[in-house]
This record gives C-alpha cells, sequence and structure tokens, in this order.
DNA sequence: CGCCATTACTGGTCCTACCAGTCTACCGAG
DNA sequence: CTCGGTAGACTGGTAGGACCAGTAATGGCG
C-alpha cells in the first residue's frame, strides 16, 4: 500500500506550524505573532511564504492583522470555524483529541436523521433512485472499505437530496475531519456496515417521502455506529493513559 | 451610527473577485484558472497578491493547485466547508439567498435544541450562573438590539457549556454568517426577544440538569423565532420577485 | 511507430525596494 | 507642568524581478 508522498510547500509549513501553536495553545489568545521580518528571519524562509501562511490564518479567524500594527492571536474556541476541526482532531503527537472525536461523532449523530428527514421532503425520486442503485452496489460488495465507501455516498447523496446547503458544507466539514481515519474507521464500522436492510428500508422512506419513517430509520442506524465508535474511543481513551507515546499506526495519513 | 470603512486590502479584492465568480458558477468546477502571472497582468496587481488570494481559495477548498500544472476549479458544494456559508448568502447584487437563508436557520433550529440538551447534561451550576445573569441583564434591557445581543449571547453559553467544539465552530460559522444581516435580524426577532420566562425557564432546565426538559424549552423559543425569520423570508422572496433590483437597505455592511 | 529529450509552460520561493498605516517617544508651545 | 503635535521607527501591504521546481506537450531520433 503506497501513498501520496507528502510534499508540503514551505507556507503550508509554516501554516501548520503556527496553527499547532494556536490550537496548543502555546501561543495563547490575545498575544502578538512576531513581526512578519521577523518571523520570516527565524524560520529561515521568506517573508512571503510567511505571508501566505498568516493570509490563511487570517482567513480561518485564528490570527487579527491590522495594517501598520501588530498580528494577534485570536480565540479559536469563539472565532474559528468548523473548517478547523481537521486540526483540532490530533495533537502534535499524532493522538486523537478524543474528546474532539466525541463532538464530531455526536453532531454526526444529531444532523443525520434530520438530513434523512428533510431528504425525504425534498429528494423526490430522483434521490430514491440514486439511493437505491448504492444499495445495489453494496450488496454485492465484499471488501470492507468499499462497503464503507458506498455508505459513506449513501449519506452524500442524502445530504444533497436535503436541498439544504448548510448541511451539505457542515457535512464537508465533519467528512474533512474523518477522512485521515478512514482506514480505522473502517474496522469501527465494519459490522454496522453490514446493515444493509437498514439503507434500504432508508430508501424506500426517502421514495415515499415519509419523514418520521425516514428519521427513525435514519436514527437506528446512525446510533449504532456512533455507539460503536464510542466505545473504540473509550477503549483508545484508556489505552492512551496507558502507553501515550503514539495512536494507531494509521492515525495519520498524507494531508 | 457610524461603522469601521472598509479597507479592503488587494488580495482581498482578488480572493473576493474570485470567489464571486467560483460561486455564482461563472467559473463553473473543473475549469481552469488563468496562470498566476496572467492572472496579475489583467487584474493589474502583482504576482503576489493573485498567489496570496489563490491561497485563501485553496484553503477553503474552492480551487485544486498542482504545481507545475493548473488551478482548478472545485465543485464547492461537494468540497468546501461550513465556512463558505457567508459567501453564500448574498448574490452579487447583495441580494439574501433565500433557499441558504432558509438552510442556515434550519440548521440552527435542529442543532439549538440538542446544544441545550447538552449543555443542561455537562454545563454544571457555572453555565447556570452565567445563563441567569444573562436573563437578568435582559430584563432591564431597553434596546431590542441590546436585547439580541444579550439572547444571542445566551445561546453561546449555553454552546460552551454543552462541551461539544463540533457544535461551538459550527455555531461560529453560523454567527459569522448572519452576522451582516444583525440589524434585520433584529426586527424580525423582536416579538420573540421578548419571552423572558423561556430564557429563564431553560436556565434553570441547565441548573437541575433536565435534559428533556432543555430541549424542549429550547424547541420552543427556536422554532418560534425561526417561523419569524422564514415568513420574512417568504415576505422577501415575493418582494424580490416584484422589484429584484435591491435587498434591504442594510442587507450588506463592510465585511 | 514508439520512446525520450528538449522546451515552454505552470506554480513555488526568494529578494529587494518601496508604499502605507500605527505607535511612541520626544520636544516645543501654552 | 501639561498638552499636543510631529518625527522617526516600527508594523503590515504592494510591486516586480530573478530564479527554482515541477508538468506536459512537442518534435526529433532510434
Amino acid at each position: 500500500m503506497f501513498q501520496a508522498i507528502s510534499k508540503r510547500s514551505v507556507s503550508d509549513e509554516v501554516f501548520e506550524q503556527l496553527c499547532n501553536r494556536i490550537v496548543s495553545r502555546e501561543l495563547k489568545a490575545g498575544e502578538e505573532l512576531p513581526s512578519e521580518r521577523l518571523l520570516s528571519e527565524m524560520l529561515g524562509v521568506s517573508r512571503n511564504a510567511v505571508r501566505e501562511a498568516i493570509k490563511r490564518l487570517q482567513q480561518a479567524r485564528m490570527v487579527e492583522v491590522k495594517h501598520g500594527g501588530t498580528t494577534t492571536v485570536l480565540d479559536y474556541r469563539t472565532e474559528a470555524g468548523a473548517d478547523l476541526l481537521p486540526s483540532l482532531l490530533f495533537d502534535r503527537q499524532g493522538r486523537i483529541q478524543v474528546d474532539v472525536a466525541r463532538s464530531i461523532v455526536r453532531m454526526r449523530q444529531v444532523l443525520s436523521p434530520e438530513i434523512a428527514g428533510d431528504a425525504a421532503v425534498h429528494g423526490g425520486p430522483s434521490t430514491a433512485d440514486r439511493l437505491d442503485a448504492i444499495v445495489d452496489a453494496m450488496v454485492v460488495a465484499v471488501a470492507p472499505a468499499e462497503l464503507q465507501r458506498l455508505a459513506f455516498e449513501f449519506w452524500e447523496v442524502l445530504v444533497d437530496g436535503s436541498g439544504n446547503i448548510a448541511y451539505r458544507l457542515a457535512f464537508n466539514s465533519l467528512r474533512k475531519t474523518y477522512e485521515p481515519i478512514w482506514d480505522l474507521l473502517t474496522k469501527m464500522l465494519g459490522r454496522d456496515l453490514q446493515k444493509l436492510g437498514t439503507f434500504r428500508k432508508l430508501a424506500v422512506m426517502v421514495r415515499q417521502g415519509d419523514r418520521g419513517g425516514a428519521m427513525e430509520c435514519a436514527r437506528e442506524y446512525i446510533d449504532g455506529s456512533s455507539n460503536a465508535i464510542y466505545q473504540f474511543l473509550d477503549l483508545y481513551e484508556q489505552h492512551a493513559h496507558t502507553a501515550p507515546k503514539d495512536g494507531p499506526p494509521e492515525a495519520r495519513r498524507a494531508p
């Protein structure tokens, strides 16, 4: 299994360093960043690269830049958006932050039934057709990884069918967060992905436009898979206490 | 009422232009951006400014940059995160996109009761104290704007109390989205903000750790205020059809 | 015909000079 | 002495050029 080599550019590197220092509270909210010229000298890179990194931090609302003044660190908990989640999931040793993971799973758990319900109302037959096609593919799928890929595609279609762009983008943010632990998820969700009946039933509910039925059906599946993840996280937490040196080997992949 | 003058930098301007063209589908997914050198020449700015803008687009997952190759536009609906919402709320004429607005309100409507419920479980007395203090301030508040500020602060405390960082960041994304129409919201929510009893009751539920009660109480308030916004959006939609030249005067403020 | 090197692009990095704000410390007027 | 303004030394913002580092298409060679 080969994976793309990480060809991080200099400015990406700078961004990651600053981002990590802010997330880890090493740079506290209200503190001032060194000047761009000093920073570029300290890191041994051009001021250009520093500026590009700071522009990204600014867009993520992790810092506030004032022309002529200084650049100050903001409180990411009150300012940053959902796109910061991927940066929060791991600490600098590559360990999963279980509280962050639990938060993400919980949000997915809460949103999913609503998404399914809205999809049942707004999706129409075309959504139902796409869902059925995915379930058909799941029936003949053998590899767990393939099954999981289809299951997530199933949810993507549902989110699309809900016609809610806010759900869509929030879901994208969540997806980007658990993409790095994709392989790990495959193991966690192995049993729940076998429940093809639930997927099929959900597609039927969408076809019938049955909001309540779709919600209940989605809840049934999501609660099951969420609990599987919660259990893993509990174990992970205990293991991290006894052997805190490193997480599972597939915890970090190339970005 | 004075407001900060908008001093958009050149790179901000470039970012906004490209962002608008992507969001408005003028630049479709899969299309290639002109080269940085050509773009800087066309816009009459330095290549430096163009690069900073593209870096931001890249972070927002609106484009994909390949070293040595070309920069291609991605499908923001499937790739971008919740931080894109503010850019989607208005079209280029400054009109509110009602479907986007409805999506945002709906997501807030769905998340809020869950946030309140989790806050009741995880918040503890300190959260309840902060909530009560805010309600105390609301009782003596006179200006509607002040009342609204306190109401939103109330929800900020609840989100904090839920102990869920995903809720927190998603809520931040939503907040950034409706900040530009803050004044408009004040008018829409005028009546609902008077329901101090509901806020007080919610604080009590949190103090008692009553998950279900808090959820129900939150649902009662959120459903009411959401419906007020939905009604406004319906009217706005009709008005936009008859007189599509401009939205309400306070629709756009300095970014 | 097929392979591979040349070449003309692309983005990535660096440097330098300068513009444009902000802050401060100093100095003179009152 | 206090107040106020000004000069200068910072800060970030913009520009343009030179070069490095990948990519891809082209065309010539085997």
